[in-house]
Parts: structure tokens; sequence; C-alpha cells
DNA sequence: TTATACATACATTCGCGTACGTATAATTGA
DNA sequence: TCAATTATACGTACGCGAATGTATGTATAA
């Protein structure tokens, strides 16, 4: 009908990704087409279509915009990790997000069970990516390092294994709070990391 | 051309299913399609329907036959868990079935990352496997109420919350092995699973 | 003789992409 | 400042290929 503000179009992009990602985590990606999309937000697929290429294109979009807002809220809430206490709240930060911010877990609910992740699409989004994300299991392996460093926890130590053992339990933990989408609390989900932490690391502390 | 002896059918059928694996480990389920996978074992689109009726149907066979096997494997090798020595050797050993076993690997792999799990065919699936499944938490959880009457562990144990967080640590543990479709070998999973069972459920022993 | 284990051919739907139309913001020039 | 122009933000309509399912044929095992 009538042209949009540049604004009003700012905005129909921002309803695109999110009813989206809606719609993905619903019937998944594979089964979510731009008609469909449209007609949720009152518009059709020529909107669609005109913000975005095709259906990898509105992926990668919001796969971007996901992660670097929640690599913002993160880097600006624990900057850097010196010790194995930073890297402690480094984790209980992630996990408080993502208890919190219901749209990151519905996007990490779509990526984890709803996506059929072709290797196309994969080099396609790491590409994109690779200057936002810093890899957690790197993370913990340099934290532990310091830490062994500073003597705070034991020369014999095996951080590789270490490292490991508890970023398996970090996403095993993360897979299984994102199943259960209809527990809006979930108290236990953060005392769980927390505990996990310690079991796994903390037991490694040096006692004095 | 000719019609085929019953082996010859039943054979037909399990190369179709699993054919239908490789393809939907390389492409996803949602973008194979019946005329790939007759193509690949030189049929038509014709005996894939002959012998099932669509693509749900083909799946839950799938899932039927993997899970029944795997399942007999397990049950034969670790038929009762009485303690918590026997829920290590438990899992350890399918720690070994997911690392030697290729089409369990494979299946797994697809069922973690090329599939849209929609709730109409987990319904399906659910029903169609409840009397094979015993769901291992429920394993672990018993095993370690027991051991606490026993005295084998601590009187004071959270036994949902070691549970909860081992059982965390081995889905997570086996999401990275089946990653790594390349990694032919892969000494470490097994280390692994045992390093951590040692860490989160063997600490809980008494020491003596 | 009949049911089986397919092959072949066809119909139909459906999603994807594109081409084109259009009203109007936004921009430009005098 | 205001008309003229241009680019924008969509809507509409269409064509295409591809996948899904079915109907039918057929040689032969049972």
């Amino acid at each position: 009908m009538a042209r949009r503000t540049k604004e009003e179009a700012e905005k129909t992009r921002a309803e695109i990704v999110k009813t989206s990602l809606d719609l993905f985590c619903e019937k998944g990606y594979s089964k979510t087409t731009f008609d469909e999309i449209a007609k949720r937000i009152n518009r059709t697929k020529g909107a669609v279509y005109w913000h975005f290429r095709n259906k990898p294109d509105l992926l990668i979009a919001l796969i971007k915009d996901t992660v670097t807002q929640t690599h913002l809220a993160i880097n600006q809430k624990v900057p850097c990790i010196k010790n194995i206490n930073d890297l402690k709240e480094y984790f209980l930060y992630n996990a408080q997000l993502i208890k919190n911010n219901q749209e990151l877990r519905k996007f990490m609910f779509f990526a984890l069970y709803q996506m059929e992740w072709s290797e196309n699409i994969f080099k396609k989004i790491k590409k994109s990516l690779e200057d936002i994300i810093d890899i957690p299991p790197k993370r913990i392996k340099e934290t532990l390092t310091l830490a062994k460093k500073n003597g705070e926890i034991s020369a014999n130590t095996n951080i590789e294994e270490i490292s490991e053992m508890f970023f398996c339990f970090w996403k095993g933990a993360v897979g299984k709070e994102i199943m259960n989408t209809n527990t809006f609390d979930s108290p236990d989900f953060i005392a769980l990391v927390s505990k996990g932490f310690e079991t796994i690391i903390g037991s490694l502390k040096e006692e004095r």
C-alpha cells in the first residue's frame, strides 16, 4: 500500500527476525516459510523478501543479532576472567541470561532442537561470527592455566581433561534447561551450574 | 522387473533404513527424499513406498530398529545395576558402544544435529518406544538411593542433584563425541566418561 | 491362481524466487 | 520552501522445479 518510513521499515525487519525465531521454534527451520512469517506480522512475502534474500540470509541475521546482543551483555557483566572465581561468575551469569532472557532461550531451543545444520550454513555462520565469538572451552583452559601458575590449583592438574569435563557438563545442563520451555522459573538451573562448577573445578583448589 | 523373494525384500527394507540414515546424516531429515534413498540402492521410489507409507513412518522404523538393537546389546552386557560400580560399568559400556558402533554413532549424530523434532513425531516415537527405553537418569537415581541405604555413599548426599549433574555431563560428553564424525578413534571419550564418573559420583564414596 | 515386490507414469501441491506495480518517504534543485 | 524527481518499502501476481503421493502395470515367488 503505502511506503513506510525508515523507522517503520527497521521495525518490520525486527518483527520479521523475531517472528521467524518463533516459527522456527514451533515448526522447525525447514518447515517455516516466508509466507507464514509475513502473515504473522500482517505483511506479505514481498516484505520479507525485501529485507532478506532468502531463508539462510534471514537465519544468519537472526544468529548475528542474537549472538552479538548476548555477547555484549556478557562482556559488559564479566569483562575479563582473571581467576577461578571469575570463571564461575562467568558461567553463572551465562546461566542467568539463559534463564531470564526469553529470546535467548528460544534461540537456543531452536539451535539445539529445531535445526538441521548443514555444512554449508554452518560455514557461512562461522565466517560471519568469527570476530564476535570466543569459544568458552578456550576460556576455561586459559583460566586454569593461569590458576595453575598462580598456585591457585594443584600443579598436577590435567587442565585439558578438567576443561573438557566441565564444558560437557555445562552443555548438558544448558540443553536440559532449554528443553523445558514450559517451566518458566527453574531455580534448579542456577544451583545446578553452581554445584557442578564446585564439584568439577572447585575441587581442584588447594586446601590451606 | 522381477518379483523378489521374501529374503530379498527384507534385505531391501534393511537397505532402505540404512541408506536413509546415511542421507539423514548428510543432508538432514527434511531435505532427504524417497527418490534419493531409492537411487542409492538402485531401486525406485515405488520400492520405498511399498515398504514405508511415508517419511515419518520410515523414521519411526529407523528409530525402533536402532533403539531395540542398542537396548538389547546393553541389557545383555549389563543386565542389572546393583551398585555404583555397576552403574559406572553401565555408562562405560554405553560409551564403548557409541565409540565403536558406527551405525549407532550415525543415528545419534542424526538425532542430535540433523533433525527438527516436531511435537507430532516426538509423540509417535515416544509411544512406540515406551516399552523399550528406560530412562538413564532414573537408573542413576535408583542406584544412588540403593547405595545410600547400603552406606556405600554418604547419608547426606543430594541424590537428585548428583544424578542430574552426572547426566548433564554424560549428555554433553556424548554430544561432543558424536560431533566429530571424522575422528574415527577417540580414546579420550572413554577416559573422559570414566574420569567424569569418578569426579562427580566416585567422590561420594565413603572413605574407609 | 493369487498375492507380492517392486517399476513406471502421472497428478497435485507447495514453497521458492522473481518480475512488476505502486504509493509515498526522502532527496534534490531552483 | 516547494515542486520535481528518485529511491524505497512494500503488495500482487506469476512461473518454475521439486517433492509427495497415487494409480496402474507386471513378472514371479508363494
